[in-house]
DNA sequence: CCTACCGATCGGTAGG
DNA sequence: CCTACCGATCGGTAGG
């Protein structure tokens, strides 16, 4: 019982730090200082660095489906779920859940040319993550909410860019009105997708 | 003159063992056996690993700058010029120009939560480059090639979003697809901004 | 550009 | 959960 608590009270501050550290940057030392406690007696909980990293990567998802995808998906089916899992997730960033920024994002371009274990652990979450999305948008279309020509992996794609361009410009450039930026290039995307048809006009010129 | 070969040739190794390990992991012994020479001799050369990180950023950028943003400039005035370095952004990463992806994607999600000189040039590096997507788009605009009413800001956020994400599915998730698929959204966007009029429709349900 | 070295920190272990 | 320790590597220096 005590154990469980120490090691969720790790495994939190272990997400504070490699959301701005990164999760190499994520050190046994440093983190053991951080609460207080010697470095092998924090080791032993996990027993390589390599499981300090998957065992972050969890309790990251963790926070990632309570704070952002689990309260969306009980929006109702279709367009109004997916339109609150992209809002969520654009609040996400503002609400500061991860005090880096989009844990995942950051994981990702960090992890992207070091094969292993963690690199696997990180794709599989980006995996569930833009599968729950794809799921939302082919909900959309059963209910009739978006147009039936609405490729699912590409909006995805899509929607899901937008979200990575937003912590962008908001954790590395400051810039306040990225959020607005992407709440507007999501919500006239899904515009777009929504519309019965689109006619083809293309610039004339 | 020999001092400046070796000094190039150092950050051409480091350019592109920063882009798959980052410009931290980036570390002056293992840089120095990979180029079969002494770690103080290595060393001499920038006087500190700050200066390593910043040279290394210089000559990404120089490298980025050749082999994407300058031919691309070629392109005549407007649309096709803003096409033009939309496609070259795509096919660098198809190209391998950098072994990890996107080096300034990678290096904007590494330093964006660590203070000091190293994330400040990143940063000016990526504003230069939307500040390029920026002026592009404000031309094409002024060439009545775009609506007025498009917002070069919002549209260059918006294409830097889907270089991202494209750069995302390609490093991490080895989607084939990827490149099509930024591909396809771009040119749909541009399209869209390349519309006399758009009808405000939206879903009625 | 080298050899030889510094203190600090890394991940990890022994033993309790 | 601790103290005490390991070899390896880190960024950096002295002296040539």
């Amino acid at each position: 019982m005590k154990g469980d608590r120490t090691r969720q009270s790790i495994l939190d501050r272990a997400v504070d730090l490699a959301s701005l550290e990164g999760l190499q940057g994520l050190t046994i030392g440093r983190l053991a200082d951080d609460l207080g406690m010697s470095k092998s007696g924090l080791f032993a909980h996990f027993g390589s660095k390599e499981e300090l990293q998957l065992a972050t990567l969890e309790a990251a998802g963790e926070r990632f489906l309570n704070e952002v995808l689990r309260p969306a998906l009980k929006q109702p089916r279709g367009y109004p779920r997916l339109v609150a899992i992209c809002d969520a997730w654009i609040d996400y960033i503002g609400r500061d859940v991860f005090p880096g920024g989009c844990f995942f994002a950051a994981a990702s371009f960090e992890f992207d040319g070091r094969p292993g274990l963690v690199r696997d652990a990180i794709a599989a979450n980006m995996h569930d993550w833009i599968g729950a999305l794809e799921k939302a948008i082919t909900i959309a279309k059963e209910e009739g909410h978006l147009r039936d020509d609405v490729d699912p992996s590409q909006l995805a794609f899509e929607l899901n860019s937008l979200f990575f361009g937003a912590n962008f410009d908001c954790q590395l450039r400051g810039e306040r009105k990225a959020l607005d930026r992407a709440r507007r290039a999501v919500h006239e995307r899904l515009a777009i997708a929504s519309q019965p048809l689109r006619p083809a006009r293309r610039r004339t010129a």
